[in-house]
RNA sequence: GGCCAGGUAGCUCAGUUGGUAGAGCAGCGGACUGAAAAUCCGCGUGUCGGUGGUUCGAUUCCGCCCCUGGCCA
């Protein structure tokens, strides 16, 4: 490996990720697939569906022969009965950014699964992973008495936790509740100990929005009509008939996949499922875009005018870093 | 053309024994620490089809008109 007189050990954890996010549907991974054609970067996924296999049509997941010839990190690494989860991605992404950067390569960040970015850009609370065994118990004791109940509970185990959880947030509860009994301690007193795993790495981020609210609508309206059109349901069919999921697996609540599957149980109409899965990704959109003016302080893009001038800024960047 | 049923929020509808109206969905805003494309919280003024009448007061009762659906010619 070559080494210039500046490039020791130290000079390669100076390599800066770059970071370009946005709601769905705006047209990131082209962007990001243009950009690495012509420079050094390599593109890291960081979405929630993406990860799972056998999901490709509704996920817009980028061509296998297209990844084949261009880097792309964290796309196809779980069978869709698994669950993933933002600690595992955490653990991945630092792992593939650690690789491109040894390659003298900067990690391009391509997503936007929000709890994932802030949970690589902010970090994670040591806690322990999620437990089918105590979710299972949890459950059933919700089954039982109630949320409501159970937030009594951790209002007792955690009080801090449960001012911050609402009574019917059912998925925070059980987690919460999950992290006292596995651990024995408050889980509002494990979080304090975050720290991010990304804290000394130069970070540079873009945020590719819409022009207006409608034409995103109108965007996403198409795209899901020609998901449809390029074979969604039968994607979906294909997996529902498999026997191994269940529309609570984790892969199967994602946008499309979920509605297709209740049209599949017979429980709507395919009209009606095609129009909530239309409604169920405005909303995403809707719920990134928030995340996104919260969170992140990025430089903002417009998706029809200013693909050649970002295209052009990064690689301007990369020639200042001497790639 | 006649008879019947409707016309109330962007959509589907409820309701007001006459005191100008509210649900679900959609939409908008927000929260977010191992399920996050998830989960949850907040936000409801709309010529109550039009017009004339009765009335202190009409979206509600009456007349006429318009529109939609059904049945009969």
């Amino acid at each position: 490996m070559s080494s210039p007189a500046q490039a020791g050990p130290a000079a390669a954890l100076q390599l800066p990720v770059y970071l370009l996010t946005g709601p769905t549907g705006t047209g990131k991974s082209d962007w990001a697939i243009r950009l690495a054609q012509a420079a050094q970067v390599e593109i890291v996924s960081v979405d929630s569906a993406l990860v799972y296999r056998s999901l490709d049509i509704g996920t817009a997941k980028p061509a296998r022969e297209l990844r084949a010839r261009l880097p792309h990190h964290l796309i196809d690494i779980c069978d869709p009965t698994e669950s993933y989860s933002a600690g595992r991605f955490v653990t991945d992404a630092m792992a593939a950014i650690a690789a491109i950067h040894s390659r003298r390569r900067v990690p391009l960040l391509v997503g936007g699964t929000m709890l994932y970015l802030r949970a690589l850009l902010k970090g994670l609370a040591p806690l322990p992973q999620a437990s089918a065994q105590l979710r299972g118990e949890i459950d059933r004791r919700a089954a039982r008495s109630g949320w409501p109940a159970l937030h009594d509970e951790l209002a007792r185990l955690d009080p801090d936790a449960a001012t911050r959880i609402n009574r019917n947030d059912s998925q925070r509860i059980q987690r919460a509740l999950e992290v006292c009994l596995a651990t024995g301690r408050r889980l509002s007193e494990l979080q304090r100990a975050t720290v991010s795993p990304l804290a000394s790495v130069p970070l540079k981020a873009w945020a590719l929005a819409p022009r207006s609210r409608p034409a995103l609508h109108q965007r996403l309206a198409a795209r899901f009509h020609a998901m449809m059109g390029a074979g969604l349901l039968d994607e979906v069919r294909s997996l529902h008939g498999r026997g191994d999921l269940t529309a609570r697996h984790s892969s199967m609540r994602a946008v499309g996949y979920r509605q297709l599957w209740a049209h599949l149980e017979g429980e709507v109409s395919l009209a009606e499922a095609v129009e909530q899965g239309i409604a169920a990704t405005r909303q995403l959109a809707k719920r990134q875009l928030t995340w996104m003016r919260a969170e992140t302080t990025p430089r903002w893009l417009d998706p029809d005018t200013d693909e050649l001038s970002w295209n052009r800024d990064v690689r301007d960047e990369l020639l200042r870093l001497g790639l």
